[in-house]
RNA sequence: GCCCCGGUAGCUCAGUUGGAUAGAGCAACGGCCUUCUAAGCCGUGGGUCAGGGGUUCAAAUCCUCUCCGGGGCGCCA
């Protein structure tokens, strides 16, 4: 719709480009809105007092040529110049049958599009460490990236969605290293547990499969273990060398071998957990992508050795330095330590390396809000690359904080101490809490009221959307129960019957829809999806409590019943985009 | 110190590339169930858009300074 009114002021243009009334070189980026206030006419156009000013002549006239050199349409029932110069589009009627129509014939298609054309498109999200089960604050990051993903996919993109997996780092070592170190434990070995270590209650978990699996066959004695470790911090030590110290004593003792199968016995165990986690949120992925795989199959080497070969490297202190700053970023950056390994940034360069030669047109990344600093580092080493670092766009989820009986939850994954989203999801439900994720823009601080996202009332919003549907679905039930029909293709030539203003605005409101999907798709933000949902759902509850549906008129009732199914077909569709469930009783 | 995000009604937040009289939910107050589920509807009150300056036909929106809140600034991941 507002493609077509942008076409015809765009003859418009045109036509006074060619009579002289407009200048003929005249660049025009015409904008149609949808008008806040339906007094102001249904669309409207600032064209007249954009131009105005190179046109040097007043907008009001201009407006006035412009409207009278529009060709005529059959959707456009008349043109008013308001305010200052608007142009203001009031449609026929049936226009907004014709929206009525495509929701129930498309049915969940309705609201689909084929803006991109199909186009290939990456959408990286979560990617937590797998050191622990996902908390809450990853919980936002897979609810956002997944419906961005589903918004993407509706507007025509072939998307695929993707889970980094940290499964090389010395994160991975540390927790390989605390099982090992619970597993000691459950040997009977008296130990004080490093303050590095990973301390939740999962680790002694994985601990306890591998003293199943292997009995004491993995028990060392702790004045082995310990040789030649520094102090922890409890005896004044340093953690860091101290953790560090562990590790190399444990793959000592071990072998690589059997340090291996302790250290993929971690990673398999948590990844297990954080793959059914996400499933059974309702998040999917087309592939779990290995950082391992990168330093195996010699991409990270490639990477630095393209980088190095740029021009924008040198070595200072024994570790090889990426001269970021050439573009722009604060500090240079290591890609090599000095005791030969290579550096977290050196395997995000490789990643990134790859995923643009997987040929994307564009490459999502969805990212904490705590990682913000790394988004100049990343795009510049895409850039000294050759590459174009325009094709990667990083989305900075900001923290939900969790509330609680009003007090605020504070978390550490160090500690063990934090909220799952397991146990959130037990708590108020998937639903509800896929909902509450993406009601905010993501740039914004979310405050997540636990009590409110499981309250089964009027204060909970989900509901009342889903509420929406439900109503629906009864009255459909109620009229079987009468003995009554409903006649789809009858209603479809009856709509003009509706001439409520609650039916008006339902219907103006269901045309809508595929905008809103659209918006939300490019502008990466499903909020505007879920402010719709609730507006339509309101504007569904008015019309149900002023007028009866089920009425005598047999013309009358299937237009209403047109209408409201029409109705349920978006909110279904929109519920579904969201990650969100259309029940059809309450 | 530098960088990022935010500051809009009592609370939580919307507000499209700058547009017409700044909106919604919750909370508060007053109404509506003999009628398709009251998890609903209708009505009332509530604002220095943090503050100053600037840009223009037009600023909550863009620029600048100040104040306040959160986060980030490792050869960690």
């Amino acid at each position: 719709m507002k493609h077509q009114l942008s076409q015809l002021l765009a003859r418009a243009v045109d036509q006074l480009r060619s009579d002289g009334t407009l200048p003929a070189d005249l660049e025009v980026d015409i904008a149609v809105e949808r008008t806040r206030d339906r007094q102001h006419g249904d669309y409207a156009s600032n064209l007249a007092l954009v131009l105005a000013k190179t046109a040097r002549t007043n907008p009001r006239e201009l407006a006035h040529k412009l409207m009278q050199a529009l060709p005529p349409s059959e959707t456009v029932a008349r043109v008013e110049i308001a305010g200052p110069g608007f142009i203001n589009f009031f449609l026929a009627a049936s226009a907004w049958h014709r929206a009525v129509m495509q929701a129930l014939q498309q049915g969940k298609h309705y609201g689909r599009s084929d803006l991109g054309r199909q186009r290939p498109l990456q959408v990286e999200f979560v990617s937590a460490n797998p050191t622990g089960p996902l908390h809450v604050g990853h919980g936002r990051g897979a609810a956002y990236g997944a419906t961005v993903a589903d918004l993407l996919e509706a507007v025509g993109y072939r998307v695929h969605r993707e889970y980094y997996v940290n499964d090389a780092g010395r994160q991975m070592d540390i927790l390989a290293t605390s099982i090992y170190l619970r597993y000691l434990e459950l040997c009977g070995e008296d130990l004080s547990f490093p303050a590095n270590g990973y301390q939740g209650d999962y680790v002694w978990d994985i601990g306890a499969t591998l003293h199943r699996k292997y009995g004491d066959a993995l028990r060392q004695p702790l004045t082995e273990l310990l040789r030649g470790v520094p102090a922890d911090e409890a005896q004044g030590g340093d953690k860091e060398k101290h953790i560090d110290g562990l590790i190399q004593r444990c793959r000592q003792l071990l072998g690589e071998e059997r340090y291996r199968e302790v250290f993929d016995l971690g990673l398999e165990s948590i990844l297990d957990n954080i793959r059914r986690d996400l499933e059974e949120f309702g998040v999917h992925y087309d592939e779990w992508f290995s950082e391992r795989s990168l330093v195996d199959d010699g991409s990270v080497e490639r990477a630095i050795e393209r980088l190095k070969a740029s021009g924008h490297t040198y070595v200072k202190d024994g570790a090889l330095w990426f001269r970021s700053t050439d573009y722009g970023d604060e500090k240079d950056r290591v890609l090599v330590r000095d005791n030969g390994q290579t550096t977290y940034f050196s395997s995000d360069i490789a990643y990134h390396m790859n995923k643009l030669e997987r040929g994307y047109e564009r490459v999502i990344d969805i990212w904490g809000a705590d990682h913000h600093g790394y988004v100049p580092r990343v795009k510049a080493a895409l850039q000294a690359l050759g590459d174009d670092a325009d094709r990667l766009d990083v989305l900075l989820v900001q923290f939900a904080i969790l509330y609680r009986g009003g007090k605020r939850l504070q978390m550490s994954t160090r500690s063990g101490e934090f909220v799952t989203l397991r146990e959130l999801r037990r708590e108020v439900g998937n639903d509800a809490a896929r909902f509450f994720y993406v009601m905010r823009k993501c740039e914004q601080h979310m405050d997540f009221d636990l009590d409110l996202a499981k309250s089964r009332s009027n204060e909970n919003p989900v509901y009342y959307i889903q509420y929406a549907h439900a109503r629906v679905a009864s009255v459909m039930r109620q009229m079987e129960e009468k003995g009554l029909q409903w006649d789809r293709d009858h209603g479809e030539r009856q709509l003009h019957l509706l001439e409520e203003a609650h039916e008006d605005a339902l219907m103006v409101s269901i045309s809508r829809y595929p905008e809103v999907v659209e918006a939300a798709a490019v502008h990466h933000e499903p909020h505007l999806l879920v402010h719709y949902l609730r507006d339509l759902a309101n504007e569904f509850h008015t019309y149900y409590n002023a007028h009866q549906f089920l009425v005598d008129d047999q013309a009358l009732r299937d237009a209403r019943l047109n209408l409201i199914q029409a109705a349920r077909q978006v909110i279904a569709n929109g519920l579904e985009l969201l990650g969100v469930s259309a029940p059809d009783s309450m």
